[in-house]
DNA sequence: TTTTAATCGTTATATTATAACGTTTAACTT
DNA sequence: AAGTTAAACGTTATAATATAACGATTAAAA
């Protein structure tokens, strides 16, 4: 297995120091190019939200930024994350009112999400012959689109090679 | 226009009564075949639903269940929208934290939703290519599905010719 | 008809998110 | 560099969404 990016995410199978220094490298470069202030709070969310390829709540990254930053409430998370947001830094997990780093920053951003209900991580694929099918579909719709959710629940390649937690078996 | 179906959704713009009273009976059909109950209460729950096709939110049905069913509470809401989640008789839209009727009730459930910003109106499609591609990128994942939320949001075709709001322009 | 399971009533509370307003910090203007 | 403006943040309060727990009632099964 290589450590140069997250093949199947997991801070154990993959070197996932490099993969948020990476993130991050990327983030503060963006937001020079683009005039933009990731400011103390920002990075530190980012980082947060980096520690895993999990899904991550609101109120969590509160808990886990309190002690970084004695003055956090609600309204600190919520501004960071849509900053992020905003600047296509990390995912908003709709089914899951929850957060995930995007790896594909500042590029193409809506993407197929695979959400294992097993680890909790997230896989971001850019799955093109689904978007371009989606694509399609909402032009004969006469939609015009403003944003998209692809979201997909069940179990990951990984763990489903994991015993045990009856965690298996499902529809296609 | 055709008084058959919702061609392009609205009350105003195609026979809804007979496209709710389509649903409740199907619903009802579906509940007896499945040997299961569609209380007074979820009964009514999803007709409050279908009273349009915009999605409603939880606490809005609740308000509207009240004058009808003097002891409803938030469980009694969410208990029947779970039921009518599991029959396969509403859609939950993730990215809104909302409930909209679902019109394929029994059949094929996992549906594309094209969300309006302007009148709230959700359009369900089966889109079969999108849900091919979907189903062959999530094979090569190695992924096991257990459900798939796809969720556009923007402009429906109807609210693109209606003036003002401001609400035209996107991306696709 | 007894037993069991499903549904509902009720109270309480957890979780997620935003509003509003004043203060501080950063960026822009001259 | 000083004054001006806009962005970010601190803080309090509260809105909106959702679930837990437990007893009472109703329906189904034995």
């Amino acid at each position: 297995m290589t450590t140069q990016t997250h093949p199947n995410l997991s801070p154990l199978e993959h070197n996932h120091s490099q993969c948020v220094s990476e993130a991050l490298v990327t983030a503060e470069h963006l937001c020079v190019e683009r005039g933009v202030q990731l400011t103390t709070i920002r990075h530190k969310v980012l980082e947060l939200i980096w520690e895993s390829h999990k899904a991550v709540k609101a109120y969590e990254l509160l808990d886990r930024l309190k002690p970084l930053q004695q003055a956090a409430k609600p309204a600190t998370i919520y501004r960071a994350l849509d900053f992020l947001m905003e600047q296509g830094l990390i995912h908003r997990v709709e089914s899951l009112n929850a957060f995930v780093g995007c790896a594909c920053s500042g590029l193409q951003h809506e993407q197929l999400l695979l959400i294992c209900k097993n680890c909790q991580e997230v896989e971001e694929r850019s799955a093109k012959k689904v978007m371009s099918a989606l694509s399609q579909e909402i032009k004969q719709a006469g939609f015009i689109v403003h944003s998209k959710a692809i979201e997909v629940h069940g179990i990951c390649a990984k763990c489903q090679t994991l015993p045990g937690d009856s965690v298996n078996s499902g529809v296609s």
